[in-house]
DNA sequence: CGTCGCTTTGATCTAAATCAAGTTGAGTGG
DNA sequence: CCACTCAACTTGATTTAGATCAAAGCGACG
């Protein structure tokens, strides 16, 4: 999860135009002819992909912002992780996606073909390595997330979350969040509302500022950290 | 989790000795002279490893049963999974084990040095596609399990719950639970009274029967099933 | 500058946690 | 073989964190 194929510095600067063989933003998987890559975009709220639909293509975001997350019948939803600038989603070893995606704002992502990375991990174990790095990432955050779901109270887990946005996405110390407080909830395991009384508890007691119900500050990170469990 | 490298009509029975490099028990890691393995006891509530404990080897279960956590500094604990016999646990890639691990009841495993497969893994791509599909069933069950420990309610996590070790370790329609009510709790985000509380509501609604606590048949998995969310 | 979706805040409810006894039964030693 | 013991389990009473229900703010966008 997260698993950034881009240097820090190329997000959210311009990229080369896909297909380009030389080009290095794929990571240990550049220099690979065989990898078709394409773009795509999507609107806000749009869906990627539904749970269950044949894997055919792994994701890269170029721009833009993905929540994956589960379904109950009744509508009840589990955010698994949230997708930023530079983070492959969508990788898959069986055949199928076993969470569904959507942009959370309006996306721009970079195509591969699963299968054209398949034959590429066939021939060279650097490839088949990285895809390997890639879901275990995906299975450390996910073992962290249990810990968080099963066993922390709505404070630790929205402090958990703020330290977690501000390591991703904080430019000059100001975090400017894609999602709303549902997503926020859904990730958490919590509702909007209990969602929104923490963050109002954080900012009265000055541990964050607000500019905007999406843009924070946080002003006291340590104090974060000791609330985080 | 749970990855069977044994065929299910092996576990059980007698194994070959160790280190013999034509036995099959390994799955598809078998024919690899260089993997070096090494059988290993620990009795109940044994620690096999600790969480952030350099991950030196790799386990797969002979008989018994092990449990892998995490802990909070105040001793909440998050169970990650239940691992039995045949089920491979402790494979990480990177430097440390993530979670702890410990065993249930009296367990044998066999060891495999970790450094050793990786090497199988450098030169034969098959073993490399074993491992990356290891980690991805790992990563499967920790997705469904966020699911339930953020999003399910008390007694749809014990119907998934029993279903679950109803399909790994009912025989003969009977299965034998190896853990107590605490550690189902700390698997599903629930207390052991909130767990024995609906197992007695389902006992007494006529969908499993107890003989003894931890022995329990299942007489309507559909009704069980129905209550899975 | 009005509207609608998002967010905040307040009041109340409830599922599960916590606190508190009992009960059971597997293992031990007499 | 029986009785004792102790941890595990069940059950009951009460509390509570967070959910749910409800009503204003607010702010971004047309």
């Amino acid at each position: 999860m997260h698993t950034q194929l881009l240097a820090p510095s190329v997000i959210g600067t311009k990229v080369n135009p896909s297909n380009c063989p030389t080009a290095d933003q794929f990571g240990l998987l550049a220099g690979h002819a065989g990898l078709i890559t394409t773009e795509y975009s999507y609107g806000k709220d749009e869906e990627i992909y539904g749970e269950d639909e044949p894997a055919e293509y792994v994701y890269q975001i170029i721009r833009g912002a993905v929540r994956t997350y589960k379904l109950l019948s009744d509508g009840r939803r589990q955010i698994g992780a949230f997708h930023l600038a530079g983070d492959v989603f969508g990788l898959e070893l069986g055949k199928s996606h076993r969470l569904a995606a959507e942009a959370i704002i309006d996306t721009t992502v970079r195509l591969v073909k699963r299968r054209s990375l398949e034959q590429a991990a066939g021939t060279d174990v650097s490839v088949a390595r990285k895809l390997w790095t890639m879901t275990a990432g995906d299975l450390r955050h996910a073992e962290d997330h249990m810990l968080l779901l099963g066993r922390k109270s709505a404070m630790e887990r929205v402090a958990n979350f703020l330290l977690e946005m501000d390591r991703r996405l904080a430019i000059a110390g100001l975090m400017a969040l894609p999602m709303c407080r549902r997503d926020i909830g859904d990730y958490l395991g919590l509702t909007l509302e209990t969602v929104s009384r923490a963050l109002s508890q954080l900012h009265s007691e000055g541990v964050l500022g607000f500019s905007g119900a999406r843009q924070i500050v946080l002003r006291d990170r340590q104090r974060l950290r000791s609330m985080d469990a």
